[in-house]
DNA sequence: CAGAATCCCATTCGATACTG
DNA sequence: CAGTATCGAATGGGATTCTG
């Protein structure tokens, strides 16, 4: 246990490649030591809406130095949650790109988005990253309201568009351009939107603002809103 | 920052009690800020089945030492996920217990189960205590399977009792006494009967070797083995 | 821009020892 | 039994710098 490393930096694989291991074959206990390393969750986060560059994952994941992002994105790789991928030559960029089994992670992601909504710590006016409203959008999102609704929602948020689709009762995301949506949302940050779809505030308020704006077919807004829900609060008020 | 730390121990629940923030409106990224540290989501696992212990905690999370259980009951607690509860006077020992929000943190933790499962790094012959196998039942029942059967079976492992409770294609686990149940599966580990419920293999292997008793209606076993069905493995193979 | 390499402090972990 | 106290070692991670 005190050797003074030899082959341990050389495999970027054996039982724990960062150092820490529980040690328990519960799966969960694996699953932690693979996404509950600090900032390990938010960059699949980040990467759950498609592949990403260094530098836009950088600037979505306020805090994070390079080093980390590059630590984090080596670790995952090692253990097949993400690869990285050359884009094909036009592009010629590199991109980090969820796994199979990365994308899988949604489902967690999504429990844990869930979950930590309800505590009374948590607080809506901090900083969101496109990404992570649209995932909340899927977290919040209850299927018995939509059962006979079909419509695509737009939405562009900081520049970054992403189609929410709404059919039989389940709603997928993606990224996706404007102009396929039956009605869009356009904002430069999250905030409004988090307003009026969750905390049911009035949309007309923050279109007078400005801070929010709704083309196409604004008849929909409504329907839209009533998509989702947040679940009560449940935490510690404060103490 | 460098204060010689005065008004920093006494709240236990500033912004960050422990120091670390992602400064993320993400409720995602909040629920991983409490339950992401190291330990946190494996002393709730532990807590899932009813109130524990401290040396009862410490003995099924192999490797915690003693202060860092002591600091994580008391960060769970700070927020809200956990409570201390003294026993009423007969007994008078000193439990801690899931709040009711710390309960709702079974649907992440049964995400993760089955997210890390899919790794091929899943090693099951690590040791597992009684509540995570009991816990990974739950992960890795199949509903469908259960549609009309109603039974309740019984667990005994490294000496602790519990029923699962089979009923209207759902299951429920819950500590109780042996005899409460159509049938008992006994066992010192969990190994054989994650070899036989989730491996398929054959019960009477185990029997034979005296790693696994059966008693009640015997012939209800190969019903109670369909019940339960581990995911496909997609993870990285081991490099 | 996408990282790799350094530096360095603060935190944290785990082992051991101690206590009501 | 249920923790507390202390200590040394390891790691984390922020900032900065350098490079292709």
């Amino acid at each position: 246990m005190k050797l003074p490393k030899e082959t341990e930096e050389e495999n970027g694989l054996a039982p724990a490649s960062h150092g820490r291991w529980y040690g328990d074959a519960c799966s969960a206990a694996l699953a932690l030591e693979i996404l509950g390393e600090r900032w390990a969750m938010l960059v699949v986060r980040e990467l759950m809406l498609g592949p990403r560059r260094f530098s836009s994952l950088r600037a979505d994941l306020p805090g994070i130095s390079a080093k980390v992002l590059t630590q984090r994105l080596e670790t995952l790789q090692s253990h097949g949650v993400l690869r990285r991928r050359k884009l094909p030559p036009p592009a010629a960029v590199q991109v980090y790109e969820l796994t199979e089994w990365g994308y899988l992670a949604e489902r967690p992601l999504l429990e844990m988005c869930r979950w930590g909504v309800m505590s009374r710590a948590h607080d809506p006016a901090l900083a969101l990253s496109p990404t992570a409203l649209m995932l909340s959008l899927r977290a919040m999102f209850v299927p018995g309201q939509a059962q006979d609704l079909s419509l695509r929602v737009g939405f562009e948020v900081h520049g970054e568009h992403f189609v929410a689709q709404v059919a039989n009762g389940s709603m997928q995301v993606r990224r996706g351009e404007p102009g396929e949506a039956d009605i869009t949302f356009t904002a430069a940050t999250a905030q409004p939107l988090l307003a009026i779809l969750y905390g049911k505030r009035p949309l007309a308020e923050f279109e007078r603002g400005g801070a929010l704006a709704v083309t196409g077919d604004a008849s929909l807004a409504e329907q839209v809103i009533g998509l989702f829900e947040m679940p009560p609060k449940l935490g510690t008020p404060a103490a």
